[in-house]
DNA sequence: CCAAGTATACTTGTATACAAGTATACCCTT
DNA sequence: AAGGGTATACTTGTATACAAGTATACTTGG
């Protein structure tokens, strides 16, 4: 799979993976960030040659992404359908919806391991900022909410959160990508969400947790629109003078 | 795709399905009817050989039934995980999730279309129990619930949906089969709890919406239960006596 | 008889080949 | 010149071939 093309998405992340997956990965990616924009048709051969791999895994990577709904698997070519402001505000209200569902059930719960295992990934996001990591940053603020949602060991949800995960986590890459760079400032406030989310749970306080959750969601969504807009500007080849 | 075993699955349903499709919906079935027992292990060879298809349609038929949850993926062939009362009540918590869900939105709309559509439904409903056609009941009554869902178009609580539907399809045709058999008088009620969901939906009557959900469900999962395990039992080659 | 190592018979993942169907473009006829 | 039909260059879906890795079983040495 050796090409021209750098890509955007992180090699250590796939230390593991199949071709498949680094495919579905990339491609991703690039859709996320709209470097391929919305509306453009892929057809499987012409990916396979792109990436310098067979149809096979190019086929498997197309499924995953009709999947998550950034790609429709038509008749001639798959459509790429991309993240509209509309897409994301409909992710945010699937996650609103299972985690509130899982806040409910954690209630019912000893929370006391839980919590201190989200501590431990608090204090790994701090190094993260510490040394300027983005990409490590976006890697335990998933699992943050990951390790959340597994806890209540419910099968159907956690299949939801995986149907939901890679776009988010491509979505939150690219934008802290950004973050570190342009509003560096912003990563403070978002421990600081964590953190009270982390308390809400200690304590089980619902009013709490919503308050940090709808917080946490303003601040990723009303906030990043405008970078995101911005990136996704930049990468239709809208050149920005200022250096 | 000749066999020598007889399908479960209904081949109306198949009209134009690939044969990825046609083998995912058999396998479904056979795993949720208790055919192939739950701890099973799976291998593409042998499942191409069982179906006389290659393995590309047994690979594809295999991802799709792991993104279902209802098999697992493993180094050395896909075990089967199946449907324990566990599972059914997950689907039964999402499905809860999503449709009081909808239901605040559809308050927000105009839901006068709905309505005659779903009357319509109904109408077929009624229909397939005058001629005693469980697979079209069952049809139908997915659909009076993919209609409900498609109608707020939010693209990713359908895909929840979409996740979901397969194996709903599958347990839900194999228990209306039996009912049809042995418990007629079921359908009534199913088709009052219906109407008292439409009505809710008409009126806006949030309450109303709720009761009917939950005894839908209830009616679904309680009474269920029994006619399940022996369905369950039935298949493990316990065999009956009363003819 | 037991243990260790090798051989074998599996497994999955990727590549390639082939068949069937569809849209486009070109050519021929009117 | 315009319309219809055919040819062609695509598309996807399935089958097969191949490579790499893993568990099991057997064999061989102690």
């Amino acid at each position: 799979m050796a090409d021209s093309k750098e890509f955007i998405y992180p090699e250590k992340w796939l230390s593991k993976a199949s071709t498949g997956d680094r495919v579905a990965s990339e491609l991703r990616m690039r859709i996320i960030s709209g470097k391929i924009e919305s509306g453009t048709i892929l057809s499987e051969n012409k990916l396979a040659a792109d990436f310098s791999v067979s149809r096979s895994p190019v086929r498997d990577a197309l499924k995953v992404l009709a999947s998550e709904n950034i790609i429709r698997l038509e008749r001639m070519g798959a459509v790429v359908i991309g993240l509209t402001e509309k897409e994301i505000n409909e992710i945010y209200d699937v996650r609103l919806l299972i985690e509130t569902f899982v806040f409910e059930r954690l209630a019912k719960l000893d929370t006391h391991e839980l919590v201190k295992e989200l501590n431990k990934i608090m204090e790994m996001m701090k190094i993260a900022i510490k040394y300027e990591d983005a990409d490590e940053f976006s890697y335990q603020d998933i699992l943050f909410h990951e390790t959340i949602i597994r806890s209540i060991q419910h099968s159907y949800v956690l299949m939801i959160w995986s149907n939901l995960k890679p776009v988010m986590e491509s979505f939150i890459l690219l934008s802290m990508r950004t973050r570190f760079k342009e509003k560096y400032e912003d990563l403070a406030r978002i421990i600081t969400n964590h953190e009270l989310y982390i308390q809400a749970i200690g304590t089980k306080d619902r009013a709490l947790m919503i308050k940090s959750l709808h917080q946490n969601f303003d601040d990723v969504q009303g906030k990043v629109d405008d970078l995101w807009m911005s990136q996704q500007m930049l990468s239709k080849g809208v050149e920005q003078e200022h250096e």
